[in-house]
DNA sequence: AGCACGCCGACT
DNA sequence: GTCGGCGTGCTC
């Protein structure tokens, strides 16, 4: 008997070993086949002991030269169920990485851990009833994406379906954008639990990330499978666990980018779910403060807006009342937020010989040398954060303001954001990223929410910046709603009024509609979809030529980007708007590029629907 | 990728 | 003389 191996390498190659005659008794109660999916040990070129995963077994094989013997089998039951393998050759096929590869996403099988399959010692918990209001059950019956307008609320549905789901002994996956938002909902969980049912809780909902020790890891992927546990809390590598029990998937602001792989495959976990829950009968929600655009079209026949606080806030258009705000609401000891687009100090840097100018994030950290005339010498223009809370204090020397941006490390964030829930600041400058602390900060004394200039956000070009700015006032809006703000108000200082920034303050449904009738018009997603191919090498003529051959055959290329190069390395990429003959365009396209490229020097990306 | 082998230049 | 750079080939 011999079986194909592939390894966490990126040859897109299955390697034929043979299955010795200890290892064939050792499996022949269960069918021989029962070892597809599990791990092996074998010797792999001058590498001895490596890991790799059997993938399938055959009796006879077509394979001239010396045949190496399989050592061990590492799992008793396979790592990998037959739908997890099947799923994962398609992501491979996909993305243009080896399966072996995408295999490590699944699970990081090649860390030589002794996993024992038998860990699990059955917990001794009493079991009570947890009580359900049944109200956030309805949400999920008919409806697939829910919107939210308070963080309590949607807590509260989690809660309920969770307690619901242990209850019921069913299964239950949900899915978080970052670790972040996933412990602040572990703690409200544990703090809105009493006594008895900490206990059943605790050991019946599970966190995963992929930050965890990969033992721990393994734990739950093994409890899952088992129908030990109900609940696993995850970030996106969830999106791979074992799913034949899983009844129920819910996945948490759906359209973060928290979702998305930065490695090879680049992925997205939601675009994995969805194709996944297909092979069980598993029912997946989305929720949401806001979906984008494109999230709410595919979702259009299923949508639920819940409701739960009447709209208060106040949302206007101004111009440059920003002191005028601030000075009112320090007479009331009210928090004013003040939301400005530019992180660091300035913008541009400008060069002092020939007056070139550079924005900020396109300069090289460390000495800086002007691309036209080659000057060492520049002044820096434009306000960025930093600059213009020193301007704030003209207003009033004795304000306290601070800022936070992506310059800032986290912890620095966290102390600001803890000082300004405990009201020790007045004033708080943030760009947006402010968002992603959504959970943690307390407008509990906030009376203003001011966007600065926003016509830099809105005026940006990008098919995306209404919409992003919409999200923007939205997410206030929630944050308001949270802390029960009836007087609250958002502020949008806007100077150049053009007649569509109405839409800004329109309904969630008229905003969508009026956009989506605008991107139909000029295809832009929704309705197109886009696919980002980067390739990377030493060699500039072997880019050259692909750019060439791709733009001659392949009808779908609609934009190739100069080749750039960066550290003796060349890079080009190419967009491909998608049409009909998607799959097979992308055949050519891989088999175009992988003839070519040689995996020690050359890199290949695929990205779909990438940020613009 | 990761490793071995082999071919040249700069060194004690 | 040899130590070590990296260009090339291979992995069942």
């Amino acid at each position: 008997m011999f079986c194909n191996i592939v390894f966490p390498i990126p040859l897109q190659q299955k390697f034929v070993y043979f299955l010795p005659e200890q290892i064939i008794k050792q499996f022949s109660n269960n069918e021989i086949r029962s070892l597809v999916g599990s791990r092996a040990i074998v010797d792999f070129g001058p590498k001895k002991d490596v890991i790799g995963v059997i993938v399938d077994v055959k009796e006879k094989v077509e394979f001239d030269k010396n045949i190496k013997p399989v050592k061990t089998i590492f799992d008793t039951k396979p790592l990998f169920s037959f739908e997890q393998l099947e799923f994962a050759k398609k992501i491979a096929n996909k993305y243009f990485v080896s399966l072996g590869m995408v295999l490590n996403q699944f699970f990081p099988y090649e860390e030589k851990v002794k996993f024992t399959q038998s860990i699990i010692v059955s917990q001794n918990v009493k079991r009570v009833k947890l009580d359900v209001n049944v109200k956030y059950l309805e949400f999920i019956k008919d409806k697939k994406l829910l919107v939210f307008d308070t963080i309590n609320e949607k807590f509260l549905f989690y809660t309920n379906i969770i307690f619901d789901i242990i209850n019921k002994e069913k299964q239950l996956i949900i899915l978080f954008p970052s670790n972040v938002y996933l412990i602040d909902f572990w703690k409200f969980l544990l703090k809105n639990i009493n006594g008895e049912s900490v206990l059943l809780v605790k050991s019946k909902v599970m966190l995963y990330t992929g930050e965890l020790p990969v033992k721990e890891r393994f734990r739950v992927w093994q409890l899952l499978r088992n129908k030990q546990i109900n609940v696993v809390l995850a970030t996106k590598v969830g999106a791979f666990l074992p799913f034949e029990n899983v009844t129920n998937v819910v996945i948490d602001e759906a359209d973060s980018l928290g979702y998305k792989n930065q490695e090879v495959p680049m992925y997205h976990a939601c675009d994995i779910v969805q194709e996944r829950v297909k092979t069980y009968n598993i029912v997946l929600n989305y929720s949401f403060f806001i979906p984008s655009a494109e999230f709410f079209y595919k979702n259009r026949k299923s949508v639920k807006f819940i409701k739960s606080c009447d709209n208060l806030a106040k949302i206007k258009v101004v111009k440059g009342e920003l002191k005028k705000i601030i000075l009112e609401n320090i007479y009331k000891f009210k928090q004013t937020v003040v939301i400005f687009p530019y992180k660091g100090y300035a913008r541009f840097c400008v060069c002092c010989i020939c007056k070139h100018k550079i924005p900020i994030k396109k300069m090289v950290s460390e000495g800086f040398l002007c691309p036209k005339c080659g000057s060492k010498y520049y002044e820096l223009r434009g306000t960025g954060i930093q600059k213009f809370v020193q301007k704030l204090y003209d207003i009033n020397k004795n304000l306290t303001i601070e800022y936070i941006d992506s310059t800032l490390n986290t912890k620095k964030i966290e102390k600001i954001i803890n000082d300004f829930n405990n009201e020790k600041i007045d004033v708080l400058v943030a760009t947006p990223l402010l968002f992603n602390y959504i959970y943690r900060i307390s407008f509990a004394n906030v009376k203003s929410v001011y966007f600065v200039c926003l016509d830099s956000l809105l005026y940006s070009g990008s098919y995306l910046c209404y919409e992003n700015v919409y999200r923007f006032i939205t997410l206030c809006k929630v944050l308001l709603n949270s802390y029960n703000i009836a007087d609250g108000e958002i502020c949008l200082e806007i100077f150049h009024q053009k007649e569509y920034n109405d839409v800004l303050l329109s309904e969630i449904k008229v905003f969508f509609k009026k956009e989506l009738k605008i991107r139909k018009e000029l295809c832009f997603p929704p309705f197109c979809e886009v696919i980002k191919i980067t390739l990377v090498s030493k060699n500039k003529n072997k880019l050259e030529d692909i750019i060439d051959i791709a733009k001659e055959k392949i009808r779908s290329v609609y934009l190739i980007e100069d080749i750039i190069s960066e550290d003796k390395m060349f890079k080009v990429e190419i967009f491909i708007k998608m049409d009909k003959n998607f799959e097979y365009q992308m055949v050519q396209i891989k088999e175009l590029i992988l003839s070519k490229f040689d995996v020690r020097f050359d890199k290949v990306y695929v990205e779909y629907n990438p940020v613009l």
